[in-house]
RNA sequence: GGGCGAUUAGCUCAGUUGGUAGAGCACCGGCCUUACAAGCCGUAGGUCACUAGUUCAAGUCUAGUAUCGCCCACCA
């Protein structure tokens, strides 16, 4: 007590207590707790390949916050953490790092070790696919550490011994099971068709991963003729490099000018192929020419038409994004003239889509077939969210899971889940409603969950897709690639009459759909399952309603016919000055390392405390100050009452007993009931607003008042009063304050409440310790908090007198006349010693009046 | 085109069931007051985006308008 230090030290006692925290297991779930006494969380995994930013401190802490409530409110909180370290960015981060590519086809090499180097992309070293997951798991596990240091730093109140990797073992093996589950179910299809497909990484996506982007364009007016006639029309077209891949022209039913043409054939330019002229409701005749060309495959339009004709596929592009060799003449790309189509497709082969567009325009204009030059506009373009080259459709063999035909389904279930800000429902519902395909989970990437498939092959080596071979769930996980099928020897590998393994793996949303049962353990522990699952909160951000969200309700239904999670809690974003949302391609990023350092973790928790769910917040660094001095007016307010409390180990409640200290207590109980209310609606940021509201009046009139009592007052009774309140009430704003500021809090808890003595709580911890109730106090409830609020208000008078006579507020009041109603007079009565001795008044007289006036008479 | 949200003091934001507009920061003035000058006290600052309506009473409820943001759809 007597060396308490001098300053507030942030760097110190975060790492004390840290190191506490851990040692002593304070955030430990109990396994043997039962559920309705267990309070779980699906925490996001953050995706590792990547820098934290200060978004994810501000939603982290969210979380944090309702965690450590719970905690104090008796639960039993299992709050997990895992990491999202599969998929494209990890392995497009592990290529630039080391400067290698995964070829599949190569053997593995024990040998071969990663090390960082920087070449050229065509220099590139190529390694096996084991090799390449190996690399990227050294790199994740690295970034893991990195991760970690900075959740503890920022006091995440994580259990860290459950903690996942959705690559390792476990998530790869409840990815698998969910995987097999599912096709037991028949919810699994295959599908060989036109598929979302990303050119650069060369893998199928799914219409949850894309987005638009506003991209320069042209219309392009190209005159095709009309076969056996001297006619021709216009079509207009953003995409004349597919020309070649024109199977048809279509114009609207209705379209008058298009009529007569329907059942006739066009003959499209430079290739002249003969396409039917049909007629299409997807046509808008207000839009370009009126009449389009369908080609294999330029848009999502072009799909849909091509699934209910009978008509052959053209495919010019392939999986790389290039123009593929094609002999002209061959079916399906007949040609009226095989050797001018071929002398005009030539030149395209190996070129990429934009190279492709620059040199058909130019064989258009030499042709004279392009009507005007090119109509230069911006226009919407789907690109896959992490790619830098627009979508294509490329048929290929994908898994899918079925969701369209189960969307009442879902919706139901949505309508389960209480959503936080409840708004946030309608972006789930719209997003189901507006559901137009399947969900596609394979990818042909490298690092990732395989299939726990294999094909037998025929005689010719051809794998036989209609009869998969399935591996046993005791085998999971398995890698069909590395491992054999039951009935099969390894030499059979890749052999006529043998077997080959599902080279693709899955969708990352595969695995992180399983979150709350990767946690559970469902499938392998039923009563850790059965205590953990459906889970009370999953946190995340509205941009993942549609994946994250959306897809984890939709396992856990075909699973469980159960909701995931009671709870959806979801944060706002981080914005710029600007009000730009912070993200990594804007270059608007800030990074909470320096800020951590600079203004403490308790304060840029403050900082996040103070926005409400589903609000976006503007990045203020002087919300981080405020944050800050709310920590430090906390130690110098807790060192006062230290000080006070010196001689006295334990304090009663019962010894409160003069007016102003009643009224206190009474309003702080207030605050308790409020603060509590809101909480419990995951409310944190108006539990906060209160909390802090309130302690600022502690520090400014409720210790001024009664500072002299405290260590003036002659009277015994009228001293241990103010100091018990003293005692209790700062002991009751640590235990608010924690779960917002736990270092500070924990600092001050040590110096005297974790004592064993004095702390009938009888934990160590702070964030142990039972969160304040009115039931802790029964004799206090019956006060008023009247007179508190009188003493603030003759306060205000007294200090605003001397303030505008420039005076020091040491400067005696010669007078003070409270005028105001009689009935009033005893309350004030009550409390005049402690007006008296705070605003240095020598006498306070009262007089008659029917509303309240306070007349002050500064001293000379 | 459909859906959702926001608009309150110079800035960042509160405003629970309708009842006289709130906080912090910034600004300005003052104050060494035995926890804190990284402090304290105080002053000033707002047609609650706009228009109509309901009501004794609207920041709050209803309808519409504008601006901003997000989600979805369309995108030849």
């Amino acid at each position: 007590m007597t060396d308490l230090p001098k300053k507030l030290n942030h760097h110190d006692i975060e790492k004390k207590w840290q190191l506490f925290w851990q040692e002593n297991g304070i955030y430990d779930w109990d396994k043997n707790i039962d559920s309705e006494n267990t309070f779980s969380i699906d925490t996001p995994p953050p995706t590792v390949s990547g820098s934290l930013h200060i978004g994810h401190v501000f939603s982290y802490t969210h979380t944090d916050l309702l965690a450590r409530y719970q905690r104090m409110k008796g639960k039993n909180v299992f709050y997990p953490m895992g990491w999202d370290d599969n998929g494209l960015p990890t392995e497009r981060r592990v290529q630039n790092m080391y400067s290698i590519n995964c070829n599949p086809q190569l053997a593995y090499d024990p040998n071969w070790h990663a090390k960082e180097q920087t070449l050229k992309r065509n220099e590139y070293d190529d390694v096996s696919r084991q090799n390449f997951i190996e690399a990227c798991g050294e790199v994740t596990q690295r970034d893991e550490m990195t991760f970690e240091a900075l959740w503890r730093q920022l006091g995440l109140s994580i259990d860290w011994q459950q903690q996942y990797a959705t690559i390792d073992d476990h998530c790869r093996g409840m990815s698998q099971r969910s995987f097999l589950d599912l096709m037991n179910q028949g919810y699994v299809y295959q599908s060989d068709a036109p598929t979302l497909w990303d050119v650069d990484f060369q893998t199928a996506v799914a219409q949850a991963e894309l987005e638009d982007r506003e991209k320069p364009g042209a219309y392009h007016d190209i005159r095709f003729n009309i076969a056996d006639s001297t006619d021709y029309f216009v079509i207009s077209t953003t995409r004349p490099e597919l020309l070649a891949a024109c199977i048809a022209v279509v114009a609207h039913p209705d379209d008058k000018r298009y009529q007569s043409l329907f059942g006739k054939y066009a003959v499209t330019p430079l290739f002249k192929a003969k396409v039917p002229i049909l007629p299409a409701k997807h046509a808008d005749p207000d839009k370009g020419t009126g009449i389009l060309m369908i080609c294999t495959f330029g848009d999502v339009n072009d799909v849909e038409w091509w699934m209910t004709s009978e008509l052959p596929i053209k495919q010019l592009i392939k999986r790389n994004g290039r123009f593929r060799d094609i002999t002209m003449g061959e079916a399906p790309f007949e040609s009226e003239d095989v050797t001018t189509a071929q002398t005009f497709y030539q030149p395209l082969v190996g070129l990429r889509v934009n190279q492709a567009r620059t040199q058909i325009v130019t064989q258009l204009q030499a042709e004279g077939v392009l009507v005007t030059d090119p109509k230069k506009m911006t226009h919407p373009v789907k690109y896959y969210e992490k790619g830098d080259t627009p979508i294509e459709f490329i048929p290929t063999r994908q898994w899918f899971i079925k969701i369209l035909e189960n969307k009442d389904q879902l919706l139901a279930q949505g309508d389960k889940i209480q959503w936080h800000p409840p708004y946030m429902k309608s972006r789930y519902d719209n997003w189901v409603e507006g559901l137009n395909q399947d969900w596609c989970i394979s990818r042909q990437r490298y690092f990732g969950v395989p299939f726990p498939i294999w094909y037998p092959l025929n005689n010719h080596s051809e794998p036989q897709y209609d009869s998969p071979i399935v591996a046993k769930i005791d085998q999971l996980p398995v890698d069909p690639l590395s491992q054999v099928p039951d009935g099969y020897t390894e030499d059979q590998r890749n052999q006529p009459n043998g077997f080959t393994g599902d080279p693709d793996v899955m969708d990352t949303w595969a695995t992180s759909s399983l979150t709350p049962q990767i946690m559970s353990h469902w499938g392998s522990n039923e009563t850790r399952h059965q205590q953990l699952f459906p889970m009370d909160i999953r946190p995340q951000s509205h941009e993942i309603i549609r994946t994250w969200a959306f897809y984890t309700i939709v396992k856990a239904w075909y699973h469980h016919q159960d909701i995931p999670w009671r709870h959806v809690t979801i944060s706002g974003w981080i914005l710029d000055p600007d009000r730009k949302k912070m993200s990594k391609s804007k270059g608007n990023v800030v990074t909470p390392s320096h800020l951590l350092d600079d203004y403490s973790a308790d304060a840029i928790r403050y900082w996040a405390a103070k926005a409400r769910l589903g609000a976006d917040t503007a990045f203020d660094e002087g919300v981080f100050a405020v944050g800050k001095k709310l920590a430090t007016k906390l130690f110098n307010a807790s060192k006062f009452v230290m000080m006070q409390l010196a001689d006295y180990d334990q304090l009663n409640m019962t010894e409160i007993t003069q007016s102003i200290d009643l009224s206190f207590v009474a309003s702080l109980n207030e605050v308790i009931e409020t603060a509590t209310i809101a909480f419990d609606r995951f409310d944190y940021a108006s539990a906060l607003d209160k909390i802090e509201a309130h302690f600022w009046q502690f520090c400014d009139h409720y210790i001024e008042l009664v500072k002299g009592r405290a260590y003036r007052e002659e009277d015994i009774n009228k001293k241990m009063s103010a100091l018990a309140t003293l005692d209790w009430s700062l002991k009751t704003y640590l235990r608010l304050l924690a779960p917002f500021i736990p270092y500070i809090t924990e600092e001050v808890w040590s110096w005297r409440y974790a004592k064993a003595s004095s702390n009938q709580l009888g934990k160590q911890s702070i964030h142990q310790t039972k969160w304040p109730s009115i039931d802790e106090f029964q004799n206090i409830i019956a006060s008023s908090k009247v007179q508190f609020e009188q003493a603030i208000e003759i306060l205000t008078v007294v200090r605003t007198t001397k303030s505008q006579a420039n005076m020091s507020m040491k400067h005696p009041v010669e007078r003070m006349i409270i005028h105001s109603p009689e009935q009033n007079w005893s309350s004030y009565e009550t409390i005049k010693d402690d007006i008296s001795r705070a605003g240095m008044i020598n006498q306070i007289t009262f007089s008659p009046s029917e509303t309240v006036t306070i007349e002050v008479k500064l001293g000379a």
